[in-house]
DNA sequence: AATAATAATGTGCTCGTGCACAATATAAAT
DNA sequence: ATTTATATTGTGCACGAGCACATTATTATT
């Protein structure tokens, strides 16, 4: 346990050498004769030095620039979530002469996705937030990143193979299993359990089913055979969402239903328009729809997953390594966190 | 949005005065005329100056020793995970010239305890990391704090009326809430709920009330008329902790147990050994011991207290507001986290 | 009007790092 | 021995804020 905080200035007079001596040693920039090299070696061994990040940090002086992309958030005020927790960790990097510019893409058109993305590379940021819901036209981009040098983290959606500094996100098997967990406590039993997809695009597909896949694992190790039906729904025609459900269900009343995205509300609402409410109902994400229907009974559980600390994560370590060149876990996945209707108020 | 980060030179230029003038107006030293006051102001109407910390507190360079005052971790593994908060926190606090330092006390001698505190304040910490768990013995330790002026942080137990610069910890009423809620699912109908209180300190036993007082008022609310029995327990006799149990349930199967302390184990041990599986066991804190029985089964749910996040957000508040004078929430609640085997993982 | 007193303004230095460049020491070539 | 080349070492400055102190402008006093 040192205590004291040595500076370079100290060292080199410990060492009888000048400052530029110890300066090129801790480089390693060369231009140093083997007995300094020693007599400074010999002092950092004995000594805990750590360069003073702060010192650093103002001498490079770096105004750096992140650019976050993110889906807009016409519809579903998830990705304002992760909207509120970049402005949040922008405030603070501001402070860093850090600045964040946001970029929103429609999640419905990949060819604006790719026209932006490849615009914003002329400006040359310093660093990018991504959350890559298109799949290959992310991977096209990260490429060009890459050979532009240009660190970037991805967060909510994870990609592999990619050379990403880090990913912020969830585990989806695991949440699947949570899910299972819960309702495995809370199912009417001797009924069949459903899970419903809202897939409008291909692209996160194979997320919703790694999901599902969790889900399955967990009753299949448990051995209590429950019968688990797959549902694929789409959000587009709302209008006769009613209809398109009802005819599920029309022959099997649910024992549980769990939903793979935020669109639990959906759901929900038929159940509450069908004297359904009794039926175990467990989905994602804290949006004011959903938190409407933890409040009044329809759904059950809501998983967490975070948009807002994810996004809020993404840019700290991003701001943290552009301007003190601190190192990043490449991966870093956020606890499942399990809300109810109590324990709501502590993650909003 | 201003994008540019001024600086006070900028400023200087920009109102043709000197930098001198423009720091005097900045931190109101007086000493200026009504024109360059104008001049400056104007100018800081328009633009969005925020003085560069990285600068402020190189400049400060101040070397500040924070004291981080907890429970020994003798018998038990939570104070050791609040310890490792401090210690990851206080490896990040060191770049920053910030010296943790950690001083344990048994929490069983309320003279030690004091003669600790009373002793460390002669060194003249800049910074205080309290877990208060002797009540009077704390206030009256940072009645001198205040009067020392040395700002301090409190986290894990709440005590009314300090000056603290903020407490960090959980809502205790919401907490036995929430396990009301989780146990209204899964208790066998029918039955009565057990609450145990293991509290060897009468200083404690206030927060423990307040659990189940959130606990009870869950059951009140819902009107479903569920018999709630309070037990207290000491750990001190741990050969004879079987007996003890076994006497309270001798005539009277519990439908659900509620263990309001980190001590959900002992019951599990006891449920185990009785073959008393299936009784529903909800308790507190990723300690080592309880994990153990969340996997093996007995014990269905754990509220996480957070001990090292508790303790890490403790250090970096205090060591944000010494080395760059950020401003700190008072009350910092962390979420209460529904820990089950399968999210166990993602929050250890 | 000249001097003293006071108000207002400007300048220089520090903090620790990191780099450019100047200065010095050592070796090689004449 | 002197010059030239190369290796090694030392020094100065910038980054932005903040304060001490020097300098200059203004007002009061004789």
């Amino acid at each position: 346990m040192e205590k004291k905080n040595y500076t370079i200035k100290e060292i080199a007079r410990l060492a009888e050498v000048s400052r530029g001596t110890v300066d090129r040693i801790l480089h390693q920039r060369g231009n140093v004769s083997e007995k300094a090299r020693q007599r400074v070696e010999d002092i950092l061994k004995k000594i805990d030095y750590s360069p003073n990040l702060i010192a650093r940090s103002l001498k490079a002086n770096k105004r750096s620039t992140i650019v976050a992309i993110l889906p807009s958030n016409e519809k579903d005020n998830y990705w304002n979530q992760s909207l509120n927790g970049i402005l949040e960790a922008a405030k603070k990097a501001k402070e860093f002469n850090v600045t964040i510019e946001i970029k929103k893409y429609d999640v419905t058109n990949a060819r604006l996705f790719n026209r932006l993305v490849n615009g914003l590379l002329r400006d040359r940021p310093d660093g990018i937030l991504l959350a890559p819901l298109f799949y290959q036209e992310s991977l096209d981009f990260l490429v060009k990143c890459i050979k532009a040098n240009i660190p970037y983290v991805l967060f909510n959606t994870h990609i592999e193979d990619s050379q990403s500094l880090s990913f912020i996100g969830q585990d989806l098997f695991a949440s699947g299993r949570v899910s299972a967990d819960l309702m495995d406590r809370i199912k009417t039993p001797e009924r069949s359990v459903f899970v419903i997809h809202f897939d409008e695009d291909p692209a996160i597909a194979n997320h919703l089913k790694e999901k599902e896949t969790g889900f399955r694992r967990y009753f299949e190790e448990k051995g209590n055979n429950v019968a688990i039906q797959t549902v694929r729904l789409s959000t587009r025609q709302e209008h006769q969402i009613d209809e398109n459900i009802g005819e599920i269900f029309v022959n099997d009343e649910p024992g549980g239903i769990y939903v793979s995205t935020s669109k639990a509300h959906v759901v929900a609402g038929y159940l509450k328009r069908n004297a359904l409410q009794h039926v175990p109902l467990i989905g994602y994400d804290l949006i004011d729809q959903n938190i409407g229907f933890l409040k009044s009974g329809e759904i059950n559980f809501l998983i967490n997953q975070n948009p807002e600390r994810q996004a809020y994560l993404g840019i700290s370590c991003l701001s943290d390594y552009l301007v003190f060149g601190k190192k990043i876990e490449p991966t870093n996945l956020l606890p499942l966190d399990i809300i109810t209707v109590e324990n709501l108020d502590f993650y909003l």
